[in-house]
DNA sequence: TTGTACGCGTTATCAC
DNA sequence: GTGATAACGCGTACAA
């Protein structure tokens, strides 16, 4: 049953069915709810197709998670909650949300393809994109806007982001420990080919400039986001001694507070640990973790009204949001 | 640029660039390489919409996940698992993924109208779809295919689902606990408007009959699936000092282990614990937890390939698939 | 307030 | 192996 049929049974034209589904006030009462009553009682769906070859748009926003399967699957609740922001907002902008998990290959040009067409959807949001990925190169030539979620690296400065200040997280998790008198405070970062591992680095040498203590570099460890990685990573730490630890994500960290654990080390009277995020992690830990908090279902939603408004064209690129963070303490530090 | 401005800049007629495009064996090499190099001159994009309008197909499926967020988010790594292996499977059976995330109410008739949408997506999946869930009294009326996974309540036994044995897996841990030694077993249950909670429950009271043991109904607390569930769970069931507890989930075993310990009790020592699932949480837990193990990505994926099977009608309805589940033994029980 | 007529870009059916 | 043409179902001028 299309427009049509709806139209012969409530004896109007199709024009007019149309109004009333698109809520058009050029409608009489009386025939507004004759028309209704056949929608209602035909179970009638409009053509969402037919609809978006003419108005050329599909009211659908993708939404393209590339990271491999083992940061998307072990990074606790993190991409649960962005998951959970992005689907509140767009059901909220009556919008629907396509999503595009995994790994992208150079090769899978076919998948690509699908993924940047702009007749499938709307608009465009990246989740997590490192600066190596296939699709990070075709941005440019992307006809549909599109936001990232986290800032990318500074090639990409005419690119719409949402993202926090990771230089300022890093620095107040650093300062924090320094406050507390620990000196020798060690580093596990996360996938450096994402700024945010990047500026939170930064962040922690700002900090130890600042107080005037060395940055060593036997104390800095390259991570992956991972629990493991924060588990290995503090093995290879643990012979330098650091009496403290700023991880670059709460789950880094409960890997890492393992290992500390399994080497006879107290936490928080031998190390103080901080990690990043405040997932659920970091409650469920013992002790339970000092870290810097992120909002990160706000960074969905703002992500998604973002792309919509771009989409509308109420705002022009390139748009840059930084959220506020916040630092949590708990138990993993003392005091 | 369409069809017809491809066909035109290659010296063709739009039926031969549609068969390029189709992979028609019916065009000669020459014709294919001279519009293919026009294609990908012009960066075409078929326009989908158009192409959905005659076909009657978006090749497009569509996933329902309405757990409300304190499930969704707190579950640990359950969701993205799952959401893993029904991406994965989409993109190798060249479909995309439509999401529908949070719960539905009642009134929001305009939501569930194009969650069904025939025209928007060729078949659904509902994940943990509750029987008392505003969409559970419509699928019968829905007008695509549609598979469940994990098993709906008796009344849908129309429906095709993608399931395990979760009345065997309950039988397992508690059997388990009894043969190790325990004879005052717990149980914290997830949501009884799951079958899952049901039957794990089932499996339990099996056991426990099989073996000559008593059901104590004050050794039974009903849960939620959560952290939380779990932590409070376990603080009903102190006072009644039970020696085993078997968790609706890991998830929720591990918020019982942080009572259990925060009451002064040593795991497995003075009390023996089993989960449910094997998420990320059963082995960052101390001890690590002894569990259920069941296949979550493999649900996802086996339910994918079910509804295309479905779509393509290469298979008919009902269709009830149950996945194996596995013991896996380590420190919360002791031996 | 309602109806008519055209176009959106593709696939499918024929004819050649 | 290739081209012309008729749908597919909807929105929207424009006319009445």
């Amino acid at each position: 049953m299309d427009l049509e049929g709806i139209a012969r049974k409530a004896g109007v034209s199709r024009s007019t069915v149309s109004r009333v589904i698109n809520n058009s006030p050029n409608v009489s009462d009386r025939t507004r709810q004759r028309v209704l009553s056949v929608i209602e009682q035909e179970n009638f769906h409009p053509n969402i197709a037919a609809r978006a070859l003419v108005k050329r748009r599909t009211d659908i926003i993708g939404v393209v998670i590339p990271s491999p399967a083992n940061v998307f699957l072990s990074d606790n609740n993190y991409y649960p909650m962005l998951l959970s922001g992005l689907g509140q907002a767009t059901r909220a902008l009556d919008y629907a949300m396509l999503m595009w998990l995994g790994e992208v290959t150079h090769d899978d040009q076919h998948l690509m393809h699908k993924i940047s067409n702009p007749h499938l959807t709307d608009g465009l949001i990246f989740v997590s994109l490192t600066n190596d990925h296939p699709l990070y190169t075709k941005l440019s030539r992307l006809r549909i806007p599109f936001v990232m979620i986290d800032r990318p690296f500074a090639d990409l400065d005419y690119a719409n982001y949402v993202s926090i200040d990771n230089v300022r997280g890093g620095e107040v998790a650093t300062e924090h420990l320094i406050r507390i008198g620990r000196r020798r405070i060690a580093h596990i970062t996360g996938m450096m080919t994402i700024t945010d591992a990047h500026d939170r680095l930064a962040g922690y040498k700002n900090a130890l400039r600042a107080a005037g203590l060395p940055i060593d570099y036997r104390l800095i460890v390259e991570g992956q986001f991972t629990y493991e990685a924060g588990y290995h990573g503090m093995k290879t730490l643990l012979p330098h001694q650091p009496d403290a630890l700023f991880a670059a994500s709460d789950t880094v960290a409960a890997g890492a507070l393992q290992a500390a654990k399994e080497a006879g080390l107290r936490v928080p009277e031998d190390l103080s640990i901080v990690g990043f995020d405040d997932v659920d992690i970091a409650l469920q830990s013992n002790p339970a973790l000092t870290t810097i908090r992120q909002p990160i279902r706000d960074k969905g939603e703002v992500a998604t009204r973002l792309l919509v408004d771009l989409i509308h064209e109420r705002v022009s690129s390139p748009q840059h949001v930084v959220l506020p963070t916040e630092l949590v303490v708990r138990q993993s530090c003392g005091g």
